[in-house]
DNA sequence: ATCTATCGACTACACTCGTAGTCAAAAGAG
DNA sequence: CTCTTTTGACTACGAGTGTAGTCGATAGAT
């Protein structure tokens, strides 16, 4: 199941927040997208359909939360997008995004941290 | 500028071997990909329109080669997608890709390697 | 009771992508 | 010279995407 990348940034506030209705969901994005509720609910509607959301009925509106666990869908995409560019290597892309200031001290602690806890 | 994925199976062979030309790119994409060759041919074109490869006439037919560089585009693939799926936090990516055994013995010895560098 | 704002359902439309077909020119086969 | 193959140019076409408009029902405002 597949999830284009506008549709996501719906996903990421339903899986923040699961159970708002449109009107809402547009509002929390009003902050930075420009969108207007007509396309927030076509692509709503689109991500019901792939089964990505489900909805439940309340009153006269809907309220919709995901149906795809957002780790599941990391996961996936984190590894499919790996093997497309970098050949199934994790190294190079860290390599990448290293490259040009793109990680965080903190990031590079968690890194560690992280490889600390593979090693075992 | 914007490479389709089927796209990009074009350029990895552009980039290991600049200037084939079509029938050439053909071959080498044979063994694992079953494409006609005008679907190869329509995907050159696309290509040379967006920019990512430059064309030079040898007798009748064209040479290939990219225009955009292998590491400058995975360089912008890679924050790009950190961006939209993890918030722009490298660490959170390693994590799921080593969740599920995503991580090679080999990976980890070079992302430490990279920490390494990365700390100096 | 009527007007208006809002909701979901359906429709629209241009653009990208994957996948190829057609066509005319040219190069090589015989 | 004529037939076939190869090449680039142009065209096709359905699925998916981004972006919204129209329509009919209804809930709230007056």
């Amino acid at each position: 199941m597949q999830i284009a990348p506008a549709e996501l940034e719906i996903m990421n506030v339903l899986w923040e927040q699961p159970g708002l209705g449109a009107s809402e969901i547009a509002e929390v994005l009003a902050s930075d997208k420009n969108w207007n509720i007509r396309t927030i609910k076509t692509m709503l509607g689109r991500l019901v359909e792939k089964g990505a959301l489900e909805t439940e009925a309340e009153g006269r509106r809907y309220l919709y939360r995901p149906l795809v666990k957002r780790g599941d869908y990391r996961r996936k995409e984190a590894r499919q997008f790996v093997d497309r560019m970098f050949g199934g290597r994790a190294a190079p892309l860290v390599a990448h995004l290293a490259d040009g200031k793109g990680l965080s001290e903190e990031d590079i602690a968690e890194l560690e941290a992280l490889l600390g806890e593979l090693k075992k």
